[in-house]
DNA sequence: AACCTTATATGATCAAGATCATATGATACC
DNA sequence: GGTATCATATGATCTTGATCATATAAGGTT
């Protein structure tokens, strides 16, 4: 659908900088395996997390409708990224069919994110790790579940041991945690 | 752009349901005003909220790609609401003029979404709530902010005071907080 | 003007989760 | 096979933010 020759796709080494704040945007990216941390200077000089991007996942797709990058994106971890130069994605939208599928991965990112800050939001430890993992959140590790959710990894183990000897969840191998029957 | 005689604009009264799980997609909607929560019936029989939509929003966007809705969605408080059929949304993908705007929306829909989520991510209130202010989400009122970011508005207005006495915030009028300079 | 409601603001108490610590199972690597 | 590393798991302590409480200011209603 989109020109795969144009394309550019690399191996990012940890430390490189993809594109300063400030910088003319050249496109968005999608990460293969890299990690990158987006961040911006804040007012006192310290750097602000803007986002981390982990496994497969796109980024700086705003940069297509921006003149210039808001922040930093800085290579945290090994691994392959794609460049998608934004005239590819602006040239993409006179292809319906492009646009329609495009819009589509945009609408799951939104709806999963709205369900991520909601789950956020919920105090109780036990009721978050519920509730992330009925939205089907612990997809990997335990230690990722809980980054996500923004808790500390042992206080997410604890939250998985009381709703298992609450009968809410169910523990069949170590590490492994489903929802009953 | 869209063809306005295929929207349908309606007052949305407090109690009134959207749509319910389950039930067939008809489309996308766009609140003017109206307060819907949208949620999921949980395992264990009890609402799990997805998302609460304030203001002007635009909701459901991904029932646009999906058969049925995959939660509720229940007017909390009255008001305007717009509704955008799928099939208006759909055909409007052959425009590559729609298809550019409507994609700019969902981009920074989903930049400012990722935005929270770091913000949420901080544990330390005050620099949670300096984040949040440094990010332009004191927009309205404390009470709001204080929801955003899921901290109590008592931690909030705390945090704030505390900016202040570091000289990171200034307070020039009772509920009004900036950087300094 | 009197009343109601909501936002701002701050104090006191307490519980929940962060942090520190330790142990073991699993996996990768040499 | 031995060693290093990481995820899993749980205990102990302590800090932080939630909760409860109260007061004032502001805006809206009758």
């Amino acid at each position: 659908m989109l020109p795969t020759d144009r394309l550019n796709r690399f191996i990012a080494r940890k430390g490189t900088i993809l594109f300063r704040e400030g910088q003319p945007t050249d496109g968005m990216y999608v990460s293969l395996g890299a990690e990158v941390r987006m961040e911006r200077i804040g007012p006192d000089g310290e750097p602000v997390v803007i986002h981390t991007v982990r496994s497969t996942q796109s980024f700086a797709e705003a940069s297509v409708f921006a003149d210039r990058y808001h922040c930093d994106a800085v290579v945290l971890a090994e691994g392959d990224i794609v460049r998608i130069p934004k005239s590819v994605i602006l040239a993409g939208f006179v292809d319906p069919e492009f646009s329609t599928a495009y819009n589509r991965i945009m609408s799951r990112q939104v709806q999963a994110y709205r369900q991520i800050v909601e789950i956020m939001s919920i105090r109780s430890a036990v009721e978050r790790v519920y509730a992330a993992v009925v939205a089907g959140l612990l997809d990997t590790s335990v230690m990722n579940l809980s980054k996500r959710i923004a808790l500390s990894h042992e206080a997410t183990y604890r939250a998985l041991r009381s709703l298992v000897s609450q009968g809410r969840l169910e523990n069949p191998s170590r590490g492994r945690y489903n929802l009953p029957r």
